[in-house]
DNA sequence: AGCTATCAGTATCAAATAGATACCGTCTTT
DNA sequence: AAAGACGGTATCTATTTGATACTGATAGCT
């Protein structure tokens, strides 16, 4: 594995250079609403309505922005069939059911310790509370 | 595994949720720099200032928000030597630990597929820069 | 005594991003 | 003729992110 000269981490050093593949990925899995599309196109395609009742906050500028950039980025493909009314049905690439797996993984993590994390804002914020009032 | 009645996704209705785990931990990692971060204390304890040089384009605003809503997650501990000058010391807790795993299947994913997302990137640039020159 | 440096941040302001709300064009159904 | 389905776009505002400058405590040097 490829290291830094300098690096004092153990890590490999893309992961702390701005052009490296793990922060692309990062940014990719940090997009607010990316990766919660990506997992419900899992099963099949969805169109537009659909992903906008399912993701249900979401406003329509934001998925349309969010589409595109998956569609860019070769994780998703959008299909427009020549109906009335329209129908634009979006799906994984395999490239984008790749990615499944390990998003599966951070999912199960997060329902063994999210309550953890919950946990900790509360007492957290009760500190914080305490602090203030003395 | 619990599931809504009007799902028709597969999912698990918790993810469709806006306040379910899933959806908490996607806004962890989903921060730009808080899985960056993770990373880099993976191994020891690092200062405030290592960290700044370590994740060289961060502004120091921006790094202290970071480790202060990590901290309020319970994922990182903050630690004051009183020294002058003064040293501070953030460290993962086990908790914080535990998150390493399912992120080095990210970037081990990020590894093999990147270079196919930048790929998929430049054809569709092009491809936009096409239909605009005609 | 005064000057400079180190460290861990804040304060202030500007820029980029996300979100709310309203609207559009095409066709079908009523 | 009116209303509705669909897949968006346009416009404006609110929130988040980022750039830059600055602070306070102390140590070491001159």
């Amino acid at each position: 594995m490829d290291t830094n000269p300098s690096d004092t981490t153990g890590l490999p050093a893309n992961v702390l250079d701005p052009d490296c593949p793990s922060r692309v990925i990062f940014q990719r899995i940090g997009d607010k609403w990316a990766s919660l599309v990506v997992q419900v196109l899992a099963d099949r395609p969805v169109r537009f309505s659909e992903l906008r009742k399912m993701v249900s906050v979401v406003t329509p500028k934001v998925l349309t922005q969010t589409l595109r950039s998956l569609e860019r980025d070769g994780l998703v493909t959008r299909t427009v069939h020549a109906q009335v009314p329209p129908r634009v049905d979006y799906e994984l690439t395999d490239l984008g059911r790749s990615l499944l797996e390990p998003l599966a993984q951070l999912r199960k993590w997060a329902e063994g310790n999210v309550p953890a994390i919950l946990a900790a804002r509360d007492a957290y914020d009760d500190a914080q509370d305490e602090a203030l009032l003395g």
